[in-house]
DNA sequence: GTACATATACCGTCCAAACGGTACAGTAAA
DNA sequence: TTTACTGTACCGTTTGGACGGTATATGTAC
């Protein structure tokens, strides 16, 4: 009796299709443009059952931030077990991870933080978190923490750039960037 | 005879303290707050004030980046002559004059893009037309092009993480990290 | 200098549309 | 019947923007 609803709530998946509904939006109109109702429109229901799942359009947005979370995470996480041993574990897997393309992960995805920074940016707070508790991981894995911080800010601002179409390479290169990337975080000595 | 008194309205120029007022607005509130009335009100005038510099929203958001771009410019362009005869002088007067807090610039100048991006993401082409430009003087100066991208993409991730706040290291180190980005930069052979 | 005309820079008010959110009736399945 | 959800109708507020008015500066003619 405790335990039958889960299998209920799996049938109908409309909190993923919702939000990835909102990330596709807001990488194709603009974080700006992401209101409840063309979110609805996108995700292909009505306004209220985007509200029902979503009670208000911030916890809409927590949603988005933490569902990118739970993605990137274990992705990170396959990347580093799969790194066991070699130097700079951590750092690589989070360059690795940052290339969505190879895991056919949408690439709309990281979206939800310029959505989430548009409306209200102290709802990063738990990507915040996220990225500290990483940052830990990456500095016990015993390297040069300068140079370190600049490569993950490296792949960031290509992601960013991505995001943005600002990018100076094209989009296709961007693998192989990250690719040369890699090999930089593995030279890294401490 | 007195012509001076009210001429402080003519001579202070509202379209520069507009620009100013919308770039604090977006950096301390989030860019989705950014609205006229608000702008107006940091400003210190009425709405149809605004609206009459800027006679809409998308052409105040313009207004903004382009600003952002006639400030930075020649800031890139003042380093990039000072290092005259040296190797990759564009991309390190790129790296130098993402500091913004040694030139005193206001640092919430950047935000110009998040705030245009969330209204309309084509309303960056005039950005991207920039970048392109810059990107051949790089090209130009000899160099690694991928290495170059990736310096320069770090210089820039951390501006992201600057201004979203979500960055991993302190925020008072990221002049240091940047002297160790330029040191980077100066060492790249082709 | 006075009178009048025009331009500039801005204010205050108003409005239709869009927004986030509520209320509730309905449905389909378990 | 309960659970999980959809869809419509609606409400109060906010939004971008239109518009007419106003104070001041400037130009021109007397």
């Amino acid at each position: 009796m405790v335990e039958v609803t889960r299998t209920d709530r799996r049938t109908s998946n409309s909190r993923q299709d919702i939000l990835e509904a909102a990330q596709r939006l807001a990488s194709r109109e603009g974080a700006g443009k992401l209101t409840i109702e063309a979110v609805a429109r996108e995700a292909g229901l009505s306004k209220g059952g985007v509200l029902y799942n979503f009670p208000s359009k911030d916890l809409l947005l927590k949603g988005m931030l933490d569902w990118m979370i739970e993605t990137i995470a274990p992705l990170i996480d396959e990347h580093r077990d799969a790194l066991e041993g070699q130097p700079n574990r951590t750092l690589r897997a989070l360059i690795k991870a940052s290339d969505f393309k190879a895991k056919n992960i949408d690439p709309s995805v990281p979206m939800a933080i310029l959505a989430v920074a548009a409306e209200d940016p102290e709802l990063l707070a738990p990507m915040r978190a996220e990225m500290q508790a990483r940052w830990q991981q990456v500095l016990d894995d015993g390297t040069d923490p300068e140079l370190a911080a600049l490569l993950w800010a490296a792949a960031d601002g290509l992601m960013f750039h991505c995001m943005l179409g600002t990018g100076v390479f094209p989009e296709e290169r961007r693998t192989h960037l990250l690719g040369r990337l890699d090999e930089l975080a593995t030279q890294i000595c401490k």
